[in-house]
DNA sequence: ACCAACAACATACCGAGCAGTATCTTGTCA
DNA sequence: TGACAAGATACTGCTCGGTATGTTGTTGGT
């Protein structure tokens, strides 16, 4: 019987993949909260276990060790990151507003995926201790690669701006890592209220992108 | 004999004091140097001691525990940066002007003293991630409240600024710590060339400061 | 309808690395 | 010369990443 289809022996379905996938993603999730709370050495496999619910089991089924889930941790917060300011950078506004909008949007997400952004800054630690084995060096370059081009989108406009006259810089990528350096301070300062704070977020990157902006001396 | 002091068994000399505080502060820069290139948990006390040219005995002698020498780097850092950055805060020029020296100054400190700059960064994480005993928190909460202390002189500068009409600023805190924020990065991503660096450290704490303070947007 | 077979976990265990300690040696003072 | 600081050596106990193995539910073929 099941003849739906002849005999399509290639691309069979292999079970529920999604469910494979969210496992792995909420796993994700919980390592980045941890990495948040405790700290990427801190936090253990079993924390993370916990933290779903779960046992360590779980975790070494979908993952090979505690550096490839963090991994995965760095390539979504990259994913979220390029998600909400790739189309900002895309748009065709003058470099001066669509610098504005990146920073607002970057700021913004720094905000609402608190434990992803900041699992990342550590990762760059990692990046130059070392102690990671040949694989893991390779993952971890191309994640680093990632970022790289993140910051080049930052970049970019800012010569696009020099281009148009609408901006004014110097050092284009230490200009650069100024405005992302003030920007993902927020990881260090922030913290969700409990409670409404959706427009006091808005508020928060308002007033960080009015400040890498326009600066603060007074014309 | 050695009656110097006819009988002045109170305050007495005990040893050469100087040599004990050089034996400190030598394990402590090490430490900073370990710290930062090998991160605050995968530095081991032996590798402290190895920086030194010495074993774990000479470090434990000194300090009651790795979080002790943490603390001790912590507070040297916060020392180099109120060293540099109070007398130009307590200089009584405009407000702009001695924002510009602050953070000027701030940047250099960053550059100059990398290692136990780039400390001070993992030690926000450890006061959060509790896991200390209770007169470590102590310490900490005492350490932080140092940190605050620094941020508050360029709130302070800030709010003169409105005062005097020299900066222009919507939200105090906030703008503050853009500033820190921007600043701060440098431990992100400065590294010392090899060679001479200092008109270089100069010129990217000029780049620093200029766009803090005026933003890149053109006039 | 039944049963391999495999995925998706859970449980139990191991061993390395490392903070901290206990003890021993030596140089240096009074 | 004895007493203590300064440091070296030797050892321990525990945490935690990783593995080896056991259990269960689901599926696809017959």
């Amino acid at each position: 019987m099941n003849h739906q289809s002849a005999d399509a022996e290639v691309a069979r379905p292999r079970r529920r993949v999604s469910n494979v996938d969210e496992s792995r993603a909420v796993i994700i999730s919980a390592a980045a909260e941890c990495f948040m709370r405790k700290g990427l050495d801190k936090a253990t496999i079993d924390d993370i276990a916990d933290e779903v619910g779960s046992t360590k089991g779980r975790v070494y089924h979908h993952f090979r060790s505690k550096n490839a889930i963090f991994f995965a941790v760095y390539r979504r917060a990259m994913e979220l990151c390029f998600e909400a300011v790739e189309p900002v950078f895309a748009s065709d506004s003058p470099a001066a507003q669509r610098l504005e909008g990146m920073a607002h949007a970057h700021a913004m997400v720094m905000m609402e995926h608190l434990p992803f952004q900041r699992g990342i800054r550590s990762g760059v630690e990692m990046y130059l201790h070392g102690s990671t084995t040949a694989a893991e060096r390779e993952t971890l370059t191309e994640l680093i690669g990632i970022r790289d081009e993140y910051e080049r989108l930052f970049r970019r406009v800012l010569e696009d701006g020099v281009a148009d006259a609408t901006l004014e810089v110097d050092d284009v990528p230490i200009v650069g890592r100024a405005i992302l350096g003030a920007l993902n301070g927020l990881t260090d300062w922030y913290r969700p209220r409990t409670g409404e704070s959706g427009a006091e977020r808005e508020a928060i990157a308002r007033s960080l992108t009015r400040t890498v902006l326009n600066g603060v001396v007074r014309r």
